[in-house]
DNA sequence: TATAATCAGTTAATCGATTAACCTCCCACA
DNA sequence: TGTGGGAGGTTAATCGATTAACTGATTATA
């Protein structure tokens, strides 16, 4: 192993000056520095990490993923990985995956403590959640992925539920429904409250009994349009709280003998790599979900060097992408 | 900030006792130890990592994803990571993206060799990947997912093959084309030999032209599929080496006027989210990726802690997902 | 009774890098 | 001639945990 003292003796330095051409500090004459700086590249000297983050910082932001790793194997939640991934990397700083134990508070909080991270992102937050409040407890710097705690970052679902119910009164339709997401999701209420608002701009009244707590799986989206479809009130466009849901949704719609797209309208929220890919293709909400993890970073960055972040929250606009299971209105006998 | 010596003084013992109580080492009497315990959890005492690190390991692995994050945000690789974590955690361990650098060859050098991880996954290795020669002649332990270098870990391209070719026959198909990957994946020469000895070992005759390198986009299967549709030998059914060629293929075969599972069936590899949502449902082999992902760290604990890996590499089987794009062949005028 | 072994700890060196404090030499300026 | 100041370094303390080596007391064995 080389040490810094390896590279001070065969430069023929103490080991500060060493030090201190390697971060950039002191008053070193360029022929010093280019000495010590051969002797690193001719021993292949690398700083120990460990003996670094003594002193100062360890550069590392965690990740807490709470639900199971299997989170990850969502595609949505990857990209926003990627995009903190990208982020830190960019800045210089490593991510690490906090370890999944049997208390995710306490392995939050031990692995900020330990001084293994300098911060942490939540991925999932929910309501109430205990890595939450540990970590505010313990004054860790720590920001989340959706709209909860001190510090976070989302998509602006008020925002999408504007495009999304335009969309569809564009297209000729009145009667729109809602497939909310499971109420324990942070978001929920968001989603339920954007679309009162987003129709009552519209001038539109909600359908009675068209506003149904859908779940998080296809399963519940399915079942939650089959209520909808028996409904008095014929409603003529749908819009599910995600995609998963709006998969649901379809079979429902088809197994009820009608056509997506034409019979009833649906729209999804997220655009997971399917939505393309159904049959019709799924209009939905693009979630900015890349550009949430680079913003997240960077708050959280902010938290950590500057004491107080200048920034607290960040809402990213979602992008409609228009596919083929909405169109135009048609008349039916009813 | 709490040191150990605040819980040596707060337990009236020095700080070597606490140490050895942490470690569970030395010969502490239980009265000791309980008073020792009991000054940790009141101080909220958690080690430094840093400064364990120092003498010792890191109990960090690291993963380098050299094509850029946007890599994981294919949902295929999220799943490995997926595994990779789970398996982390479950020994002990943390997990560290590896930042991206001009140099990702010289960047998870510098990462083991500054001590911040005990040994790196190569996620996405290809032929003569600089990273792979740079963490060998550096002496660092690594595994590769893919099949590559000393120690990998793959999911079974032979097998995979077998089951394919015998599934297809199994519907009265002779006539079998095969879309292969880039040739410049490692795994490409393992796929098309595989498909020649499936083929061979079912007494069929490879189709005059019937293998064609595809690529990695969509794009690539359709015009491959293309290609394959225009040979004077009818084929009937069609092996492509991904999902995401297949999804290609599907859109050719559609544009020929031909209908998928019944003019010519299709079958994908990986068994990605949009698969079973196809227009008709794709069968394809689905990965072991997950598996995969447990696979990896499993080796590359074993070559970190005894200096002679056990085992130097893993091929998981992959599983046949039969599902409507495949069908009995039907005959035609040709 | 003398010696050995065990118990229950403690002391202090160590890991590798950072950095405050200090030192020496040389030059400029009053 | 003395003094101030900068250039170009060095010395040594420090971060927090680990662990080999040691100590003093007690108990067991010959």
């Amino acid at each position: 192993m080389v040490t810094i003292k390896d590279v001070a003796a065969h430069a023929g330095v103490s080991t500060a000056t060493v030090s201190y051409v390697l971060n950039g500090q002191g008053s070193i004459p360029a022929e010093t520095q280019r000495r010590v700086w051969e002797s690193v590249t001719t021993l292949q000297y690398h700083p120990r990490h460990a003996a670094r983050a003594m002193r100062g910082r360890s550069h590392t932001l965690g990740v807490s993923i709470a639900r199971g790793y299997d989170r990850l194997a969502d595609p949505a939640a990857a990209e926003v990985l990627a995009g903190m991934a990208d982020a830190a990397s960019q800045r210089g700083l490593s991510l690490l995956l906090i370890p999944r134990t049997d208390d995710p508070a306490a392995g939050c909080v031990q692995v900020a403590r330990s001084g293994q991270v300098d911060g942490v992102v939540l991925f999932d937050p929910e309501h109430g959640d205990a890595r939450l409040d540990a970590l505010a407890a313990a004054g860790i710097a720590h920001v989340c992925i959706g709209q909860v705690g001190a510090v976070w970052v989302t998509h602006d679902v008020a925002l999408g539920m504007t495009q999304a119910v335009q969309h569809l009164v564009h297209l000729g339709h009145r009667a729109i429904g809602l497939i909310a997401p499971d109420p324990e999701l942070v978001s929920s209420d968001w989603y339920v409250e954007s679309y009162m608002a987003a129709m009552e701009a519209q001038g539109l009244m909600v359908p009675e009994g068209g506003v149904l707590a859908g779940g998080r799986r296809e399963a519940d989206g399915e079942a939650a349009m089959a209520e909808l479809l028996a409904l008095d009130e014929r409603i003529t466009a749908v819009i599910a709280a995600s995609d998963e849901l709006a998969y649901g949704a379809m079979r429902a719609i088809r197994d009820a003998g009608l056509v997506v797209g034409r019979d009833v309208s649906l729209m999804g929220f997220d655009d997971l790599p399917p939505a393309a890919y159904l049959q019709p293709p799924l209009t939905t909400l693009r979630q900015p979900r890349y550009d949430m993890g680079v913003a997240a970073i960077g708050l959280l960055e902010a938290q950590v060097t500057n004491a107080t972040p200048a920034q607290t929250h960040l809402v990213l606009a979602p992008k409609l992408i228009i596919r083929a299971s909405t169109g135009q209105m048609v008349m039916h006998d009813s």
